[in-house]
DNA sequence: TTTCAGTCAATATA
DNA sequence: TATATTGACTGAAA
């Protein structure tokens, strides 16, 4: 299932028509744009972390895959694309032509219209390498700088004050989601026997503010004054055990029908773990009956529990935070250069899929061999991803395979 | 008001 | 050209 973008590419050069996009299924199949699909396919959540609007997408998924003709339809679609797309650039007259190939719903226009020249855009902020490095040295040191921190920062940097305050936000989001990923995987691996998961070796890591391997031993004071958002991160995950009520290792998909029923409790949804990995024979499917075997242990929310919270909240920390920034030396290891690697098994789960729609579907989901080619050193976390993408491709193509019909609504 | 999840969309990368 | 990254934004929750 899963390949690497290089095969995809020579797939794609070989039959050019069996090509999924990300940008084709996003757009038409999950209603998203081309580098949020990316995103959900390379850094998927556990079900039970995803809300309503997040699991829609798995969903929209999951329903296209039940359809039949799922990739003809979308080939289909990207051959009126291109038609009208060349219709529009060999013809001065093209206003409402975008239209014609959007019966589906689809707003081919976006990309090849001209948009309103309302040059009113703001240039992307993009930070360089020394700002992003202090900003991170600060992360480390408060994950939840105070304002006036983040004021003070801004100024040192010479960055708005709201890039700042922005750049906090999605690091923290990121980072919290690649803890996911590094627990999941960690989870399936000491279930697997193994024994270099990353839990393993950090020793019960992964705060929040930990960021993979980047951080040695780093301070988090987790969440700031009253809001415990990181902290929360970690209740949850020790309640986890608790609260849900179905095995583990359910797939991201597991619970859509539940989920789109508005059955917001989160709780009961199957948490998708790579523990599922093992217990690959009936739980892919849409109706699976509830599990009612015990959930196991939730490793990342035990480490995430045990966090040392050393630094200790205050002007002290925070200015410490800030001063040192620019000058400190950092003993910060980027998370560029240690996070990107990937060694993609070219697996394939679903034996006997050679056709064209598996080729398809191998192009959309594969790994890209760019990622996999920057970095070696964590190619095993990597492979660990692929594995558990690989899982999620592989529960969408049984789901898919059975005759069941879908019930949800959107 | 702050944080977060989810997403867009510009840009980088392969 | 397709995919990955990332700064910014929106809306919801607390």
């Amino acid at each position: 299932w899963l390949t690497s973008l290089k095969s995809s590419r020579r797939a794609r050069k070989c039959a050019p028509n069996s090509a999924l996009g990300q940008r084709l299924f996003g757009e038409t199949i999950l209603g998203l744009t081309q580098g949020s699909v990316s995103d959900l396919l390379a850094r998927p959540k556990p079900w039970h972390k995803l809300s309503l609007k997040g699991r829609e997408p798995f969903v929209r998924m999951q329903l296209w895959l039940n359809d039949p003709n799922n990739v003809e339809k979308l080939m289909d679609m990207k051959r009126m694309e291109k038609k009208a797309y060349m219709k529009r650039r060999h013809s001065s007259v093209s206003d409402s032509q975008s239209c014609e190939s959007s019966s589906a719903g689809i707003d081919y226009s976006q990309g090849a219209s001209p948009q309103p020249q309302h040059q009113l855009k703001k240039p992307r902020v993009v930070l360089a390498p020394e700002e992003k490095e202090a900003l991170k040295r600060a992360y480390q040191q408060k994950p939840y700088p105070s304002p006036k921190t983040i004021e003070e920062l801004a100024t040192q940097l010479n960055l708005k004050t709201s890039t700042v305050i922005n750049w906090f936000h999605n690091y923290r989001s990121r980072i919290r989601r690649e803890l996911f990923i590094e627990e999941i995987q960690a989870g399936s691996q000491s279930q697997a026997g193994s024994s270099d998961s990353p839990s393993a070796r950090s020793g019960g890591r992964a705060a929040p503010g930990s960021e993979g391997d980047s951080c040695d031993g780093v301070d988090t004071d987790g969440p700031p004054e009253g809001k415990p958002s990181g902290g929360a991160e970690a209740e949850e995950h020790s309640n986890a055990p608790a609260k849900s009520q179905g095995g583990p290792g359910e797939p991201a998909f597991e619970a859509g029908e539940e989920a789109l029923r508005g059955a917001r409790s989160s709780e009961k949804a199957e948490p998708f773990q790579a523990e599922s990995l093992e217990d690959t024979d009936d739980e892919g499917r849409l109706r699976a009956p509830r599990q009612s075997s015990p959930p196991a242990p939730r490793r990342a929310g035990d480490a995430l529990e045990t966090l040392p919270n050393s630094a200790t909240e205050g002007d002290a920390s925070t200015s410490a935070a800030s001063t040192s920034v620019l000058t400190g030396e950092s003993s910060y290891k980027s998370k560029e250069s240690s996070e990107k690697s990937s060694s993609v098994p070219s697996t394939s789960s679903t034996p006997g899929s050679g056709s064209q729609k598996a080729n398809s579907l191998q192009s959309l989901f594969g790994f890209s061999e760019a990622a996999s080619s920057r970095n070696t050193r964590d190619s095993s976390l990597r492979k660990k991803k692929a594995a558990n993408l690989n899982n999620i491709i592989h529960r969408l193509e049984k789901a898919a395979s059975r005759e069941e019909a879908v019930e949800w609504e959107f």
